[in-house]
DNA sequence: ATAAACTTTCAATAATTATTGAAAGTTTAG
DNA sequence: CTAAACTTTCAATAATTATTGAAAGTTTAT
């Protein structure tokens, strides 16, 4: 396989993966793209290369920006705008684990808390669902705490992490 | 908050983090609906419950099966099917913990070993690009045996794998 | 101040994904 | 065997989500 092909395939597959951490297609390949390049790309590079418009470039950047894994780079001579992503993987990772527990994790938390804290009416159905809830909201917090735990280890997080549960 | 609010909140709201774990709404929402209900519910019973289609219905059980979560049950005396979902969490957690990592984690991490064993032509852009892929395989690896090994755990898996990470 | 270089916004459109419903298929009772 | 009860399939349609491109906005150089 030469290089274009495997670059290829590498951004088209990170892009479709992009669904299982929650971001969309283009989003996700861009993101790949920054994080192979051994420079800063600008945005008409980024258009030229995925084939994409210029505005979905804009605001697929911007959500990036948001999420907080590409920056803006100021090229000195330069007019136009360089992006460049996080290029440690442990360092994304964290952010991502992050960003995903404070927009979708915690919310749900939220909602688990109230529908497991309704009056118990003394009825079987209610008593189930409250239950269930219940349970539910504490797999969700386990869960949350978890991976904030992992990811809040600065140095070799994940390896450490592996090393300690096989005890 | 009365007890069919909160039901309906909760479908809801588990629907909608349905994408979250890699289901569709209907799917998640049929399986919400199953957690919370003392007793098996039949394909009328859900259709009326979600106002969903027969077809949808019966497709999204079907997935359901597939993915291990929601059994048959036949019910004596009667004539159509029953369903029930898996009602322990931690089991439920378990069984979509190793479905996600065989049907996305595993196929990705193949890709990632092809990308990354590319010839090294000796460019700065191949070797950034075999580089970084090869941290990602990594990552993915790491990610995917520590899921694996916390969900193998039998028994409290995530108390004991939360206390473990606290030393 | 103004024009060129660049970025953002957003209504229109395209692409994708989910849902319906009716026909075809299957199972069971008599 | 046949009709009723039930489930599945799938082409058509609806709903949702992503993408475009051109106009409006912003910044910088002169």
């Amino acid at each position: 396989m030469e290089y274009q092909e495997a670059k290829e395939k590498f951004v088209s597959t990170w892009g479709s993966l992009g669904t299982l951490w929650g971001i969309n297609k283009a989003m996700a390949q861009i993101q790949a793209l920054l994080f192979i390049s051994t420079k800063p790309l600008s945005m008409e590079d980024i258009m030229e290369e995925l084939k994409i418009s210029r505005g979905n470039t804009s605001m697929n950047l911007r959500q990036l920006m948001d999420w907080g894994i590409v920056t803006k780079e100021i090229v000195r001579g330069e007019r136009k705008e360089f992006f460049t992503t996080e290029k440690d993987v442990q360092e994304l990772a964290r952010i991502v684990a992050k960003e995903r527990s404070r927009r979708e994790i915690k919310p749900v938390i939220k909602v688990l808390e109230e529908v497991s804290t309704i009056k118990d009416d003394g009825t079987e159905k209610t008593k189930e669902l409250i239950k269930q809830t219940r349970a539910l909201k504490h797999l969700t917090d386990d869960l949350d705490t978890l991976m904030n735990k992992l990811v809040n280890q600065k140095q070799n997080w994940l390896t450490k992490s592996v090393f300690k549960l096989m005890k």
